[in-house]
DNA sequence: AGCCTAAGGTCTGAGTTCATACCAATTTAA
DNA sequence: TTAAATTGGTATGAACTCAGACCTTAGGCT
C-alpha cells in the first residue's frame, strides 16, 4: 500500500512557504488594512515599536516598509512626542477601468477568493451568531451596520463596508476565521476597484447586510450563515458576471 | 467620523507577519505533510531542486530543512541516481499520556483549530459535492474512503483519515481552502497524538465518512456539508471533553 | 567498460533581516 | 523654563537566505 500511493495529494498540499522579504508583507499587510479603512484618514498608525512588535518583524524592517508606504502617499509621519504616522489615503473610488487586462493567474485567484469568501463569511457570521455578546460587542455591530448604510461617497461606502465583515470576523473571536475574511477581503477590495459597482447593487447589498446584523443580534447561527451566504452569492455572482 | 473610530479593529485584523525563518516553515511543512500521511512511509519525496522550486525557497534552505528532518529521523537520504530522500518515519500511535501538560496558548490555538474546521471543512465538502467529478476523482475518493475503513492498525487509520479529508479538499479545487484543511488536519493530528481516542469512535467516525462520501458522489452539497458538519461537531466534542 | 544522467553535496558572494544600541525632535508637565 | 517622556531617525555587526555554479555518487545504456 504505502508505495503505490497515488501522487495527487502533495501536489495539492504542498504551497509556498511564505511571500518572501518580511519587508513587503509588511507593506501588504499595512497597506491593505489601509485600504480597507481598518485605519481610515487621518488616524494615527501604532508607534513603530509596537507595530513592529505585533507584526513580529525588527523594527529596521517595519521602518522600510513605513518609508515605502510615505513614498507611495498612504502615510504621513511626524517626529516627537505626539507625533506617529498619520494615514492620509483618500478612499479610492471605484474606478469604471476596464476589468480586461487583468493576468490570468490573478483571475484565477480572484475566483478562489469568490469561492473561499463564500465558506469564511458565512462561517465567520455564523459563529459570531453563536455567542452570547456583549453590550459593547452588539454595539460595534449596528454601528458598523449603520456606517455602511449612512456612507455617501462610493469610496467611503467601500471602507465601511470591509469595516462591518471584518467587525462580524472580530466577534467570532476565532484567530482563523479572522486572519481568513481579512485576507479575503483585501482581495475582494482589490476586485472592487478594477470592477465598476452599480447604485442598484449597493441599495440591494445594504438590505442583505441589515438581515445578517439581525441574525446575529437575535442570536440564530442558521439564519446568520444563509444571510450572508445569499449576500457573498449575489456579489460574486455580480463580479464573475463582469470579469467574464 | 474618521478619528472616532473604535480600535477594536486593528487588534484584531493585524497579525504577524510570517511564523518563522523559512528553513523552520520547510521542516513544518514537509514535517506535517510527512506526519499526516500525505507521503507514506516508504515513499520518496521529489528531488531536492523540484521542492525548493515548490516551496519558493532557495536550495540551501530547503537542504537545513532536510537535514533537520533526517536528524530527527523522519527520513534517510541516498546519492546517486536513483537516490533521494525517502519517508522512515512510522506512524505513530495515539499514546496514552495525559492532556494536561498542554500550555494555555496551545490549548486556546486548539480549542480555534476546532472552530475553524467546522467551517473549512464542510465548506470544502460542499464544493467538492458540487463539481463535476471526473471519474478518476472519484476513484481517488471512493480510494481514501476505503483505506480508512480497511485500516487495521490506529496509527495507519490516522493517516489515513487524515488522506481521506485532504482528498476531499483537493477535490474542491479551491488553493485556499486546500490550505485550509491542510493546516487544520496538522493541527488535529497534534492534538490527537496528545489524546488517547477509543474505538468506538472510530467506527462512528467511519460511517460518517461513509455518509459524505455518498452525498459528495451524488452530487448533494447540503447533504454533504452537513454530513462532514456532524462529523467534525462529533470530532470537537470529544476532543474537548478530553480537553477539560 | 565507459558514457550519460539524475540525483545529492559543497562553495561563494550578495542581499535581507535581525537585535540592540544610541541620537534627535517635539510635546507635556513639573 | 526646564526636565521627562514619547516618538521617529540612524548605525552596526551577526545571522539568515538566495541564486548560481560546480563537485560527487550511483544507476542505466550503448
Amino acid at each position: 500500500m504505502t508505495a503505490s500511493r497515488a501522487q495527487h495529494l502533495p501536489e495539492a498540499v504542498l504551497r509556498p512557504v511564505r511571500g518572501h522579504h518580511a519587508f513587503e508583507a509588511c507593506v501588504e499587510q499595512l497597506g491593505t488594512a489601509i485600504r480597507l479603512g481598518v485605519y481610515p484618514l487621518g488616524s494615527t498608525l501604532p508607534p513603530e515599536r509596537e507595530l513592529a512588535l505585533r507584526l513580529h518583524v525588527s523594527r529596521a524592517t517595519l521602518r522600510e516598509a513605513m518609508a515605502a508606504l510615505r513614498e507611495a502617499g498612504l502615510v504621513q509621519t511626524r517626529r516627537g512626542r505626539g507625533g506617529g504616522t498619520v494615514v492620509t489615503l483618500k478612499p479610492r473610488t471605484p474606478s469604471g477601468r476596464a476589468a480586461a487586462r487583468v493576468p490570468q493567474a490573478k483571475r484565477a485567484d480572484w475566483l478562489d477568493a469568490l469561492e473561499y469568501r463564500r465558506v469564511v463569511e458565512p462561517g465567520a457570521a455564523a459563529l459570531a451568531a453563536q455567542l452570547e455578546l456583549t453590550a459593547v460587542r452588539r454595539e460595534r455591530l449596528e454601528q458598523a451596520h449603520a456606517e455602511v448604510a449612512g456612507a455617501d461617497k462610493a469610496a467611503s461606502h467601500r471602507q465601511a463596508d470591509s469595516r462591518f465583515h471584518l467587525t462580524i470576523a472580530a466577534l467570532s473571536e476565532s484567530p482563523r476565521l479572522i486572519e481568513a475574511v481579512t485576507s479575503v477581503q483585501g482581495t475582494l477590495h482589490e476586485m472592487l476597484l478594477a470592477i465598476p459597482v452599480l447604485e442598484p447593487n449597493i441599495a440591494h447589498s445594504d438590505r442583505q447586510h441589515a438581515t445578517v446584523v439581525r441574525a446575529i443580534l437575535a442570536g440564530s447561527p442558521d439564519r446568520a450563515r444563509r444571510a450572508m451566504e445569499h449576500h457573498c452569492d449575489d456579489t460574486a455572482a455580480l463580479l464573475r458576471g463582469l470579469l467574464g
